[in-house]
DNA sequence: AAAGACACCTGTCCGC
DNA sequence: TGCGGACAGGTGTCTT
């Protein structure tokens, strides 16, 4: 599931049940994610969670003694239940807290991750060379602009490069650049500086309408397996292809750039 | 150095 | 109904 807004949605949903909880228990069923979730893990177990972060696509739970680095890969899912409840498939992990409930980690194609660093989690590598957040005013039109200075790379491609900038994932590089009106074809050192300013306003327009819906499932994140339908009928040419353009009715069009479908309105889009 | 391809995995959907 | 193939929200690592 897991675009920015959803990890957001996550990590909201889940920290007040974690904060100030001892965590009793580290359960792993499956050890085998992205990279094989080491023993360290278990250093977690009789301390207490300090605060529950996100950077980037990471949830960080500070222990006090060290960090959880969660990541959802592309399938992960995080829901809070009771530490008893029957187990499903592809439920690898459980954070169990005294309170009685625990943080149950499902995953069924295992691109996610459960890392533990004892360092401060910044500077674990696959932190460190991050770039800012996109709803951060370090993301700028500006700061876009420069760093795409002389790039050859396609310029959707350059704003889902994790260096560039965090959190645009597949889903909203392609509505964004729609909201910004360039083509997702173009190269990343030909779009303009006004186009750039354009397009930070439609990736932190975005970015913040889809978190705020994913707000809308947060109540019941509980009890339901927190998987939030929101964007779907929000959005304006992902998946849409050969439907008509929300703006001019021109059919969308679809193409792979880089393995990623793509979508996009060649009349709306320059 | 930069850009693109590939790999990791399971589930689902579509055409035959 | 079954089977093969394509595809799916991410990203580190390998290859050009």
């Amino acid at each position: 599931m897991p675009e920015l807004p959803e990890v957001e949605t996550s990590c909201r949903g889940i920290r007040p049940h974690l904060l100030g909880q001892t965590i009793t228990k580290v359960v792993v069923r499956e050890p085998r994610l992205r990279w094989r979730i080491e023993n360290e893990i278990y250093t977690a177990e009789g301390h207490e969670v300090i605060s529950v972060a996100r950077r980037a696509k990471y949830i960080l739970v500070d222990t006090g003694v060290g960090h959880m680095i969660l990541h959802l890969g592309m399938s992960g899912s995080l829901r809070v239940c009771q530490s008893d409840t029957a187990v499903s498939k592809h439920d690898h992990v459980d954070i169990c807290l005294n309170s009685g409930q625990c943080v149950r980690y499902n995953d069924p194609r295992r691109f996610g991750a459960l890392v533990w660093t004892d360092k401060a989690p910044f500077l674990h590598p696959l932190l460190a060379s991050l770039g800012p957040e996109p709803l951060s005013e370090d993301f700028s039109g500006d700061y876009l602009w420069r760093k795409a200075s002389g790039k050859k790379q396609l310029v959707k491609s350059f704003i889902m490069d994790s260096s560039v900038v965090v959190g645009v994932g597949n889903i909203y590089a392609s509505e964004a650049l729609f909201k910004a009106g360039i083509l997702p074809t173009r190269q990343a050192g030909k779009v303009s500086r006004q186009r750039y300013h354009d397009l930070v306003d439609a990736i932190k327009e975005t970015l913040q309408a889809a978190i705020k819906s994913g707000g809308t499932t947060l109540k019941d994140f509980v009890s339901t397996d927190g998987k939030p339908g929101y964007f779907k009928q929000k959005l304006l040419v992902y998946q849409r292809t050969g439907e008509p353009c929300v703006s001019c009715q021109a059919p969308i069009k679809q193409k792979r750039l880089n393995q990623r479908s793509t979508f996009y309105c060649t009349s709306c889009q320059r």
